[in-house]
Order: C-alpha cells, then sequence, then structure tokens
DNA sequence: TCTTTTTGTTTAGTATATTATACAATTATA
DNA sequence: TATAATTGTATAATATACTAAACAAAAAGA
C-alpha cells in the first residue's frame, strides 16, 4: 500500500496527462502554485488538505479519486519472525499483514495459537464484522454462549461486537487467517 | 460549505467524544501528537494529508468519514448583483450558486439570458451531466441537430459531452437554473 | 480538605508546505 | 536558423504544520 501523498500525485498527474493540461493551466484552475503541483506530483511533499481539494475543486473531481489507490498496486508482506503483538504469556501471537486501510475499511493478521493457549476479545464497536479461516489445527472459539470447533479450511464469520475467546486446548500449533471489516461511521 | 479542515476537526472531535477517548489516547491510537490534534478540533491548522491518514487509520475510520459534511450543515447563497462569469458581449449572465463540491460532484448556477442573448458550450468530459430547469421566460437548446424550446417550469437533462447552444430569442429575459453534476474519474 | 491523576490548552522550537522568481529544456513560429 | 512562447524544474524566502514540553483546569482518590 503506497503511501497517500504518493498516491495524490499518480492520481493527479495521471488526470493532468488525460486532459493534456500544462502545469500552469492545472495551477491556474486550482490557485496552487505550479511548483507545488510539481512536488505533489512527485511525491517530494505531503501537501495540506485544502490544497487536495483546491486541486479536486479546480479540477472537477472528488477528493476520493485523488487519494483512490492505484488498482494495479501489488503489496506483499513477507514472512516475519517475530509477531507484533503477544498475548497470554506469549501462546497467543499476532502477525500483522496489512494495517487497517481507511480505503477499504480492511484489517489483516495471522494468529498462532500455541498448545493451550488462548485470547479473550473485548467486544469491538458496533459493525464490525470478524472473518476467521483455519489455516491449520484444531481451533476453538466461544461466541456468548456457544463454542464452535473448527478444523483446517473451515472458516467462521461474526459481528464482533460481542466478546469472544479463542482456544487451542490441542498440543499442536493452531493457525488462523483473520480478516476485520470496520463500519464507515 | 465548510471549510474541509473544519469538518475535519468536528468530526474527529464527534468520533472521539462518542467513543469516550481523551486526546492523549487519540495521541496513542495515531501517532499524531496532542497539541496537533487539539488544533485539528478546533480548526486553527490546516493537516497535512498524511496527517489525516493517521488518524482515519489508528481510529479505524475511513478517510471520507473525516473529510464528509455535517448533513445537518446548511448554506445559504444570498442573491448577487454581479454575475461570476459573462458571455456573449453581456447578453449571458452566469451566477455561480454553489460551486463545484468534490463531495457531492455537483456544481449549480443560475443563468439568465438578456433578450437575443445566446451561449455557446463546448462538450465536456465524458460522462458530465448536465439539468436545465427554466425559471421564466421562452428558453431554445441546440443539441447537436435538434432544437428544443422550453417554457417556465420545464426542464431538460442531456450528458454534457456534446457541444448545444443556448438562446434567447424573444425580448424577455429567459432565467435558468443548471445543474452540473460531474463523473468520478 | 489536600493530593494525585487525568484532562484540555498554550508555547516555543523545528521541520516543512507553499509561493514567487528565476532557470533550463522543449516546442512552436518566423 | 533564429526568436519567441511554452513547457517542466530548481531555489530562496516565507508561512505554517507539527512536536515536545510546560501549563492550567478539572476530576478522582485519599
Amino acid at each position: 500500500m503506497n503511501a497517500i501523498h504518493l498516491r495524490i500525485g499518480h492520481n493527479l498527474q495521471r488526470v493532468r496527462k488525460q486532459r493534456q493540461l500544462s502545469l500552469d493551466k492545472v495551477a491556474d484552475l486550482t490557485g496552487v502554485s505550479k511548483g507545488m503541483l510539481h512536488q505533489i506530483e512527485r511525491g517530494d511533499t505531503q501537501p495540506t488538505v485544502t490544497t487536495v481539494w483546491k486541486i479536486a475543486t479546480g479540477l472537477n473531481i472528488s477528493f476520493s479519486s485523488l487519494i483512490k489507490e492505484d488498482e494495479s498496486a501489488i503489496s506483499i508482506v513477507k514472512r516475519k519472525d517475530a509477531p507484533d503483538i503477544t498475548e497470554d504469556n506469549g501462546n497467543c501471537l499476532v502477525y500483522l499483514l496489512f494495517p487497517f486501510n481507511p480505503q477499504t475499511q480492511i484489517e489483516m493478521f495471522t494468529i498462532v495459537l500455541k498448545p493451550k493457549g488462548s485470547y479473550v476479545s473485548t467486544p469491538h464497536n458496533e459493525g464490525v464484522q470478524e472473518y476467521i479461516t483455519v489455516i491449520s489445527g484444531e481451533f476453538k472459539i466461544s461466541i456468548r454462549d456457544d463454542t464452535y470447533t473448527l478444523l483446517a479450511g473451515e472458516a467462521i464469520r461474526f459481528t464482533g461486537n460481542v466478546s469472544h475467546k479463542y482456544r487451542n486446548e490441542t498440543d499442536e500449533n493452531v493457525i488462523l487467517q483473520v480478516v476485520m471489516h470496520y463500519p464507515e461511521a
């Protein structure tokens, strides 16, 4: 995932080239100086929200279209040695794959539950959706008063606004892939 | 329409209060200093896009939700004496009601065609929609090879990617209300 | 009550966003 | 070709975003 100011730079240059406008012309339309526009396109500055707003207004395009991710963008996450979070005396390891992205409203990580490991999650905000896919091992999850057992390849989805508990009662590691989706508000 | 940095300030403070978070806590979650957050909420600064991005990420909310307009916001446009644009030797006057808003993708203005006045519009970009409502007078519009005559209370909608011409062949003023809608890209 | 902690606010220093101007490189025009 | 106009680039000066720290005001605990 590219930094937001780089995306703005690319998007700006794309529409400018598409409409065959010079920097001077865009400066004229938007009220943002030519030099600034140049720096924004090159990504060597982090513009103010009002500057970006002026650009969007002057070019008659949405703010979102300026900050949107290039659909061809590719992010690769390498295998990490150290977890980002450790719970339950090191028996629950959380490896962040993709941090929360305000664009997609999604966050993704891998959880390793060591033998006898467990994790209790406090309820999330209203409307949060949680998707868990079991990569390997035998996984037990308790939601409210019910407990479910899932094996590798199986998955579960639930709204996260209720407390839930992950458990690994076996002697083998349990590996999970978790996708969180947060609501707009 | 409030300035974007004021909207961000209000929206930020709203979700912070809603979640009962202190400035310190938000600073901790987002990596943006407490002082900066305070200034943003108060609207006495115009934050960088990356700063706003950090806030959105840290609070798990979308960028849009931070820049969105308060639905209860009200904008009133007073009657103006001078037109924003003058065409055809002063026989076509354009009064801007609402400038282009990247949020809604809409722009709105009033056109006064004086007797025998006319206006030729070059084609807009692909996907632009134009809505014209006749407030008073007898209005003639030519799109491509066809000419339409509209009276007060009547309206027309067409895609603006083709050249079109407004005409007033009478001896009375023609007053139009025009809404432009621009596509996302 | 007094102390301690937590809250929002201010301030001074610094990093940097932004502009205006000048420059270089390219394209148009004669 | 020479000249002019138009393009993107660089630079220096200024305005301001941002942080860290100190401060004040309110709430909580004793």
